[in-house]
DNA sequence: CGGGTCTCTGTGATAAAGTCACTGATATCC
DNA sequence: GGATATCAGTGACTTTATCACAGAGACCCG
């Protein structure tokens, strides 16, 4: 498959204005990616070597404790840029953390030594990056308040809101816990809870909302 | 005070053999500002204008809680920017935490605008803000870990053995508290199981370690 | 169809951590 | 030398996490 410089700036409207050659360059060097739902993109650790512009599908990145739980760091979806990509290829770092993918997920990819030279000279490209790169920071930023000083049945409540689809949510106990860093007992019995008040309904792989307020 | 930009280089090594005029473009514009212990310099959600080279002392970035309890970020040190700073300015968005200054501190500060202009005409800038943004993901998402995952006695154990200088730590259970994201009970409590486990003599505005392995 | 095997959920007991309401102990300041 | 402020200790209770199970529903396959 190919994109037309219309068809990135559609998804990337920052680009927009871009003076010519910058969205050339981009799209001529970059390779098309297709990855299926449920796939390990990579772990904490990895090294990188090229950055990944998402076009449809999204994208978990969480990290893992000893213990077996999870927790859900963002998530990126079409119209974004696995920001640790680009991070660790501008700082020289590895992964600090596991990224899978929620949905079948398609993505441009660019070669590092490429992504670095249009940074370098493209005003439009390194503002995306700056404020790609400063909104993440400020998204964990905030996860750490929440998970520091937060009660699980705010935040779960939250979650339920948040995530389910006209008042539905169709995820497991255990999908819910690791997205928020609690173990699924936990959810489980919240969610009892909830159902007892009335605000939910629990059944075998979802949760249906009845008054959340 | 003024400063040369041999003295500049020392402390920022990042900018070693940068070609000429970069520095001398930084140092003419930039103001130099002296700032005593204890200032709170920014709270959450407020603007920002410059950003801030730090010659000498500690910033102490943190978030609070609604009950009042705070969570140490990470810290700021000589040879670092304030990276929020960067990013605020470069995103255009509002500080997403509050800081406050540790010990008197120096800094040499540069107006937004000749910061952008800098960055975008620096290779070694633009890599230098990267990278130490980068950095503070990073870290900021392996707090999310600790916080998420972690028992409070370890994290506490560390904390002392990183804080205390030459086995000795003069602060409060309630700083200590503040750092680790907890409260004053819980930290005092811990202290007092690990002087019983003999690992530490416990006394008013100080902890000395005795044996932690 | 019926039995075996997963996956998902529920629950009790216990441990770790946070909250609330105090008390006591130590500095510090007129 | 007392008044006041700061710092630390403690019991009782709540919220979360962990461990060890037990059922219930879905699914496969002979």
């Amino acid at each position: 498959m190919q994109m037309t410089p219309n068809e990135f700036v559609k998804l990337f409207p920052a680009f927009r204005g871009s003076d010519g050659s910058l969205i050339g360059d981009l799209l001529s060097s970059a390779g098309f990616r297709s990855v299926p739902a449920g796939a390990h993109l990579y772990s904490e650790g990895d090294a990188c070597s090229a950055i990944a512009f998402v076009i449809s599908g999204d994208i978990r990145v969480y990290k893992t404790g000893q213990t077996g739980r999870e927790i859900t760091l963002y998530e990126i979806g079409p119209g974004e840029t696995c920001i640790l990509n680009a991070s660790c290829i501008l700082a020289g770092q590895s992964y600090p953390a596991n990224a899978v993918t929620l949905s079948d997920v398609e993505m441009i990819t660019i070669p590092s030594g490429i992504f670095r030279r249009l940074v370098g000279e493209d005003e439009r490209m390194r503002s995306f990056v700056f404020s790609l790169l400063s909104e993440r920071l400020a998204d964990v930023m905030a996860l750490v308040e929440e998970v520091a000083f937060g009660r699980m049945d705010m935040r779960l409540n939250e979650y339920l809101v948040e995530k389910s689809d006209h008042g539905r949510l169709e995820t497991t106990h255990q999908k819910i816990a690791n997205d928020l860093g609690t173990s699924r007992e936990v959810v489980s019995r919240l969610l009892k809870d909830f159902e007892r008040q009335g605000k939910v309904k629990v059944s075998r792989n979802a949760v249906d909302i009845v008054d959340m307020r």
